[in-house]
DNA sequence: GTCTATAGAAAGATAGAC
DNA sequence: GTCTATCTTTCTATAGAC
């Protein structure tokens, strides 16, 4: 047998990481097939020894983009939960992340994208946010019983913040609503 | 001339009109000019008497869609801004705005898909998220020189919350977010 | 498992009749 | 101005060689 398991699993991992990059970036629909094997290196016909079809290819790449998100690991050693929140959040209202970032986060660059989807890619956006939100729900301050709330609230702004940047034309209106949104989070994070 | 200049000009409204409300619920690649068309009472071929082209199209469907935003008129006589705010808010971030709506808030339901679009369209959507924030910033609470930054963070949540519900699978998740993003919202407008 | 070649369907855009 | 008919391109998915 000329290819081991492995060899084939790498490839599965590599087309993966090929179609997250590449659906965040442009699109469900401005995505061929073609894009994404060349991508990850190999052509067309060998598709389809991994995955059933391009819809299953979109669901599994959202799952498997979940795993890549900082925020769903723990803090570094000596990095308190405070801390770790607020480079999270440098991190994700950045230039960087709009522009330069390989693993972009789903939730925010494939919204709308998502919800022309079918159930299952659905399902699976609402499985992450719900893990996006409780994540941040648990590094923020304040009253036990309203961190959920204000979890989800911040999730959405967050989210909200990104996808709107994504879409403006003007680098200067960019840097200003990420500056807005910072400060908002700043706020929404400490106690009340 | 057996067809006025009024006959044409209220079928490309209704084209415009067609074209929002299907764009909007469905994506720009997953509407044709045929469901368009049919949608506006007419069929493909008399598109082009009306727009050079699908994209055309699309970023004239988004200015039409600005002035019916309620928001971008003034409140009606006897309602100070405050309340005219809150009710506009209440709509907003309704289950009737996500699933009703004939003309749903753009900005929130084509985030994602404007991102993917040329130049013309996102100046188009940063022109609109500018008159939407600062129409925010104005109606709210608060010392001036914060308003701004406020108006915009606020414009992020209202977008954020709305484009997520959109994708979410499950009706509780849907209210919980719409609730708290409300909650995060009156907090927003209230003066610090 | 990956390749090249191709089948088959969908949809944007155009032509010409009325 | 609107219609039907058609051209043309694009892309998913499959077939078969290596």
């Amino acid at each position: 047998m000329p290819y081991s398991k492995q060899h084939k699993s790498q490839s599965r991992e590599r087309i993966l990481a090929s179609a997250i990059a590449l659906f965040s970036r442009h699109g469900y629909d401005n995505v061929t097939l073609d894009a994404v094997m060349a991508h990850a290196g190999m052509t067309r016909g060998a598709f389809y020894n991994h995955f059933d079809s391009k819809q299953k290819l979109y669901a599994e790449g959202m799952k498997s983009a979940v795993s890549k998100n900082p925020i769903s690991h723990d803090a570094p050693e000596g990095i308190d939960a405070s801390e770790h929140l607020q480079r999270f959040l440098n991190g994700y209202l950045s230039q960087a992340h709009l522009h330069e970032s390989d693993t972009p986060c789903p939730m925010a660059f494939m919204v709308t994208d998502v919800a022309n989807h079918e159930p299952e890619v659905r399902e699976t956006y609402t499985h992450i946010f719900k893990g996006f939100s409780e994540r941040l729900a648990t590094l923020m301050e304040g009253d036990d019983a309203d961190r959920p709330q204000r979890g989800q609230a911040l999730a959405a702004l967050l989210i909200g913040g990104v996808a709107v940047c994504r879409a403006f034309n003007e680098p200067k209106l960019v840097e200003e609503v990420l500056a807005a949104c910072q400060a908002m989070a700043v706020t929404v994070i400490k106690a009340e």
